[in-house]
DNA sequence: GTGCAATCTCAAGTCCACTTGAGGTCAAGC
DNA sequence: GCTTGACCTCAAGTGGACTTGAGATTGCAC
């Protein structure tokens, strides 16, 4: 915290105020997941609003999605400023059901598991684990618009 | 199905059955995920308890193990024969409590965000989205003896 | 004004989970 | 007996998400 407007970090601020490495930073930057301005002598400089964007990459990397798609998910908030309530209620809304699809996902989960335990998993007819349909399942998890398809 | 027993399936059998190429099921041999006898020739020949071990390493890959961290949760399981009632209440118990733990964070990561809309997250200092002990709480997800620290 | 830490770029390396390709063998159907 | 397709091995390639390293500034602290 020293001489620079306290709107603006520096990578290395940046970087412990959001637990990913400078390098890792750069890396979201060359991608386009993030922007920074620059200083005369070429230095990054990120508007605070960058921690947030951050923070929601982390997020949807925790439910499933890759940098693509949280930078797709992303598209909505604008790169540089604090976002208004319309957008970020937007957002936010079809992140609560890409979030509770995920939920129900590991319920259904959950519960063939325990279902197994009923049985025994003796019976391999029987057992919903070996259901082909699981198989299915894999390719369309929903929330689609999550990833591009605005609604 | 074709000449050879009922309880052997061939690597394009276990392929068609399980949902993944034959060479993910050679690579899965490889690092020991899976085992497979051999014919005369050489050919693999995969006990029918095969299906139940990729379905649980998919089951795993879907909370998000590695396919290290699923070998290990499949440690307590027999390689190549049916496992019984208390193998598989123990193996299963665990995942329920990894997956529980999974929802969990998954809720607490969806309160956040209607947290967020609350606020309508203009305030910086307030929103939790920020909050650092979310980046702390990434570096201990509990259920550790899923991974191989048997209880 | 000298030193040191932070930063820069750019190329290359790493890890995971596989896939692809080349070149060869084997078994079943016609 | 010949073809075709399933299978084999082994080496190399891929894609995502970064990290590492070399070599060159730059800015602040003393």
């Amino acid at each position: 915290m020293a001489a620079h407007p306290h709107d603006r970090l520096t990578i290395g601020e940046l970087s412990a105020r959001s637990g990913l490495a400078p390098s890792a930073l750069r890396y979201y930057e060359e991608i386009g997941l993030i922007h920074a301005e620059r200083t005369a002598s070429g230095r990054r400089r990120y508007p605070r609003a960058t921690l947030r964007r951050i923070a929601f990459i982390r997020a949807a990397r925790q439910v499933g999605l890759s940098l693509e798609e949280a930078g797709a998910a992303l598209a909505g908030l604008p790169a540089d400023r604090t976002p208004n309530a319309a957008e970020w209620a937007g957002v936010a809304r079809s992140w609560q059901e890409r979030i509770d699809g995920q939920i129900e996902e590991l319920r259904r989960l959950r519960d063939r598991l325990t279902g197994c335990i009923g049985c025994g998993c003796l019976s391999l007819t029987r057992c919903s684990l070996y259901n082909p349909g699981d198989t299915a399942g894999q390719r369309g998890p929903g929330a689609r618009y999550l990833r591009g398809e605005t609604p």
